[in-house]
RNA sequence: GGAGGGGUGGCCGAGCGGUCAAAGGCAGCAGACUGUAAAUCUGCCGACGUACGUCUACGUAGGUUCGAAUCCUACCCCCUCCA
C-alpha cells in the first residue's frame, strides 16, 4: 500500500488506515490536495436499493475522511446509470429500474449519507448530484460526435470488466457496455460543473475511472485524478456484510442498532485490525494496541470496534443501548432491548404451539425451520429446551418482567409480550 | 435466416421414463469444541400437517404415458458457428 512520502492530511490518513489501493498519480494528487483548501472530489453510488448496507461503507468513511480534511466531497447518486446497470464485476445483467423506484431508492440513500456527511453551501460542505440531470437530456447523435471518437472499444474491452464477462460467455448487452462511457462523461460534467478534480471508488471501479480521467484529458485538457479503495472481504474470502438476517444495512428501518452492533462484534479476529483502521475514527496508535491483544483479549477490541462503528451509523445512544442488550443477553440475562413479538392475552391464554412462536418472532423462517429448530436442539424457552415442538407455550411462562424470551442458538434471542 | 448446444432448488452443477423434493459442492441454520472468533467434526437445509401424508417445484404452454425434470409439439430466452 501506498504508504509513502505524502504530505496532504487527506492523503495521509487514507493510507494510514487502508484505504488506498490504486491511484493515477499519487504524487501529484498529493501535491494538488496539499497546496488548495478544498479540492473537489467525489464517488458514484447506484440507486439500485433504498438504502445502502455495510458493503458501501468503505467509500462512505473516505468521503468522511476527504470532508475531516478540509475537502468537499459530492456524493453522485447514479439516477440516470441506474437505468443501465454496471456490469462490473457482475456475471448476471441488472434488472433495469422503474423512474418510480429510482426516486424512492435516491430519497433513501440521501437519508444514510445526512449521517455521515455535513451537507450545505458551504466551502467543504457535501453535496448530493445526480447524473439523471444531465444524463437524461443527451442526445445520441450529438453525444457519439462529441465524444465517441475519445473511446477505443479495443480498450474497453481490455477492461476487467469486461473482459470478464466475455470471456465467462456471459452475456453483456450494448446497454451495458455503454455504461462505463456513461461514469466517464459523469466526470467530465462534474469537473466543468463543479471543478470537480478526484473521483474515488473501490477497485473495481478502477477502469470506469481512468476513462473519466483520459476523456477529462483529451476533451478539456484537465488533469484529472482517480484514487481506488481496495475491495474489502471478509479475511475468510467472503464478501462483507452478509449475516443470517440478509444485508448489513445502514438504516435503522431495516436493520435494528442492536443487530448492527452484533455483526461488528462478531468479526472474525483477523479482520479486527483492518476493520478499526476502515470503519472507525479511533486513533492509529489506539488501533495498532488493540490489534495486537492475543486471545480472547481481542474481544475487547472488538466491543469498541461495534461501539465505534455503531455510534457513527446510529449515534451515540443507540449504540450504548445495543452494547447494554448485549452485555446482559450473553450474561444469560433477559434484555429488554431484543426484538419483540406481541401476543394477545386471549392467546396466550389458550397457550401457542412452541414452533409457532419462534416463525411468528421471526427466529425461524417457516414453520417447519421453527420445527427443526427445536428438533435439533437449537431452540430455547427461557433458556430451556421445550420438550416438544407442539408444546404450548402461555401465561405461565411468563417471567416476573411479563416476558418469554425465546433463543435461537446461542446469538439470536427474541422476547414475547403480552399486548 | 441456417446449424448445433443449453435453460434444474439461494448459487454452481448432476440427473435424461418410475426407486426424484431431485446426487455432489458452495452458501445458510443448529449442535459439539471455544473467546458471541477461526478451523474442525455432527445434524438439518421447498411448504403445510403430530405422522403413513398432501401440495408446490426442474424456462412457458400443451401432449404422449398407469407414471415425465427425463419422450413429443409449439413458444420464449441464452450461447457457439455459419449467412
Amino acid at each position: 500500500m501506498a504508504k509513502a512520502d505524502t504530505r496532504s492530511d487527506f492523503l495521509t490518513t487514507a493510507a494510514a488506515r487502508g484505504f488506498v489501493h490504486q491511484c493515477t498519480d499519487l504524487k501529484a494528487l498529493d501535491t494538488l490536495l496539499h497546496a488548495k483548501a478544498p479540492v473537489t472530489g467525489y464517488i458514484g453510488f447506484d440507486c439500485t436499493a433504498d438504502s445502502l448496507h455495510v458493503g458501501s461503507l468503505v467509500p462512505i468513511m473516505l468521503l468522511r475522511w476527504f470532508q475531516k480534511t478540509g475537502h468537499k466531497p459530492v456524493v453522485l447518486l447514479g439516477g440516470g446509470t441506474s437505468k443501465v446497470g454496471d456490469p462490473s464485476g457482475k456475471d448476471e445483467s441488472r434488472q433495469l429500474l422503474s423512474e418510480a423506484k429510482i426516486a424512492h431508492n435516491r430519497e433513501g440513500i440521501r437519508k444514510v449519507f445526512e449521517k455521515f456527511l455535513t451537507f450545505g453551501d458551504g466551502p467543504t460542505d457535501a453535496i448530493f448530484l445526480d447524473n439523471a440531470e444531465w444524463l437524461d437530456g443527451l442526445s445520441y447523435i450529438a453525444f457519439l460526435r462529441d465524444y465517441g471518437s475519445h473511446f477505443s472499444v479495443n480498450r474497453m474491452l481490455s477492461f476487467d470488466s469486461v473482459k470478464l464477462r466475455l470471456e465467462r460467455e456471459h452475456p453483456l448487452s450494448f446497454l451495458e457496455f455503454n455504461y462505463m462511457i456513461l461514469q466517464a462523461y459523469d466526470f467530465l460534467e462534474l469537473r466543468r460543473r463543479h471543478d470537480c478534480r478526484l473521483q474515488m471508488g473501490g477497485s473495481d471501479q478502477w477502469g470506469n475511472i481512468i476513462n473519466g480521467v483520459e476523456l477529462g484529458r483529451r476533451v478539456d485538457g484537465d488533469e484529472l485524478f482517480g484514487l481506488t479503495s481496495p475491495l474489502i472481504t471478509t479475511s475468510a474470502g467472503t464478501k462483507m456484510g452478509k449475516t443470517a438476517k440478509g444485508s448489513v444495512w445502514l438504516d435503522d428501518d431495516k436493520l435494528s442498532p442492536y443487530d448492527y452492533w452484533q455483526f461488528w462484534r462478531n468479526t472474525e479476529d483477523a479482520d479486527v485490525g483492518t476493520f478499526l483502521g476502515l470503519f472507525t475514527e479511533l486513533p492509529m496508535a489506539e488501533i495498532d494496541r488493540l490489534k495486537k491483544l492475543q486471545g480472547s483479549e481481542l474481544n475487547d477490541a472488538k466491543k469498541i470496534l461495534a461501539d465505534a462503528a455503531t455510534t457513527l451509523c446510529h449515534g451515540k445512544e443507540a449504540a450504548d443501548a445495543a452494547a447494554e442488550t448485549a452485555r446482559q443477553t450473553f450474561a444469560g440475562q433477559t434484555a429488554a432491548g431484543l426484538p419483540t413479538l406481541a401476543v394477545p392475552r386471549a392467546e396466550l391464554e389458550a397457550g401457542i404451539p412452541a414452533f409457532e412462536l419462534f416463525q411468528r418472532s421471526g427466529l425461524a423462517a417457516s414453520n417447519a425451520e421453527a420445527r427443526r429448530l427445536i428438533r435439533g436442539g437449537g431452540a430455547r424457552i427461557n433458556d430451556e429446551a421445550p420438550a416438544e415442538e407442539t408444546t404450548p407455550i402461555g401465561v405461565n411462562d411468563l417471567d416476573a418482567d411479563g416476558v418469554i424470551k425465546l433463543s435461537a442458538g446461542k446469538k439470536r434471542h427474541a422476547l414475547v409480550r403480552v399486548s
